[in-house]
DNA sequence: TCAATAAATGCACTTCCATTGCATTGCCCT
DNA sequence: AGGGCAATGCAATGGAAGTGCATTTATTGA
């Protein structure tokens, strides 16, 4: 397991104590994580730097933005051996209705569609909404 | 053509005239509308009348809400013959990101993905993004 | 080592859209 | 006509993203 500060430096990014605060956090959560979540986490840091920081992960591809259609972004560490630098990952993600939680589901790739003509995509969002297996009871 | 006022009052929707003039705008509209959009058409209208409207056309499945990640809600009428009264027609959609417009593909249809053990979907929304017919020159 | 420079942080403020409270108006039915 | 409910309009609120700017911290190079 390498270091954070090597892994971070390693991105571009400069390990600063702040950033490696919230590089872990993201590393210990299973669901994918809120501004708001960390902003709770360590009560003393800054909504801004918070955000800010998250910017950052997201442009070195450290981390990814999923927007879950809860009006609230949130943000999960990209998968080792992604090749986010390329291409974006696209796998799609779940969203529970019941606990509000939302995971990556990485394993599942959104299936290629074929569009009609003259419709180039380059991006896409699968969003999956429902009861997760957590509140499911399974 | 069944008339509007006729169609409305068939999904239990008082056909007022601030109703009317809103669906005959979606009528004509070939891409998803935003609040804006519509409270620009008319000038004299109020948000909040057009917002509570379009709120009523979306429990009557007269419409549906799409969010394409633009971080502003479209809205476009549903399929005649779709069967949103009983479950939601998940056809995906595509937002351009070069004119901003999202379309409804009714003719593409949400895949159906096998998740893992205790998951239950309910609802799901695809979004592609990327340059649509017109912005591509086709 | 120390000054110059650049990067990161913290605080306040702004923007944007969704949403609500409440008084008023309009519609429908008896 | 009048009672009652639904729809409307105006004002205010809320939540989250994003920006400006001064301050602090880190890096560089003389
Ligand atoms: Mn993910
Ligand atoms: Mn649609
Ligand atoms: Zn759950
Ligand atoms: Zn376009």
């Amino acid at each position: 397991m390498i270091p954070s500060d090597e892994f971070l430096e390693s991105k571009g990014i400069r390990p600063t104590a702040m950033r490696l605060l919230v590089f872990q956090h993201l590393t210990k959560s299973k669901v994918a994580t809120t501004l708001s979540d960390i902003e709770n986490a360590f009560a003393k840091a800054d909504r801004t730097t918070l955000f800010r920081t998250l910017k950052t992960f997201e442009q070195k591809r450290v981390v990814h933005q999923i927007d879950d259609g809860s009006g609230i972004m949130k943000y999960a560490l990209c998968e080792e051996g992604c090749n986010c630098e390329l291409e974006r990952d696209l796998h799609l993600h779940f969203h529970c209705t019941n606990c509000g939680k939302t995971i990556c589901l990485t394993e599942q790739k959104i299936p290629h569609i074929n569009l009609p003509e003259g419709f180039v995509a380059e991006d896409a969002n699968l969003v999956l909404k429902g009861i997760c297996d957590k509140c499911s009871g399974q």
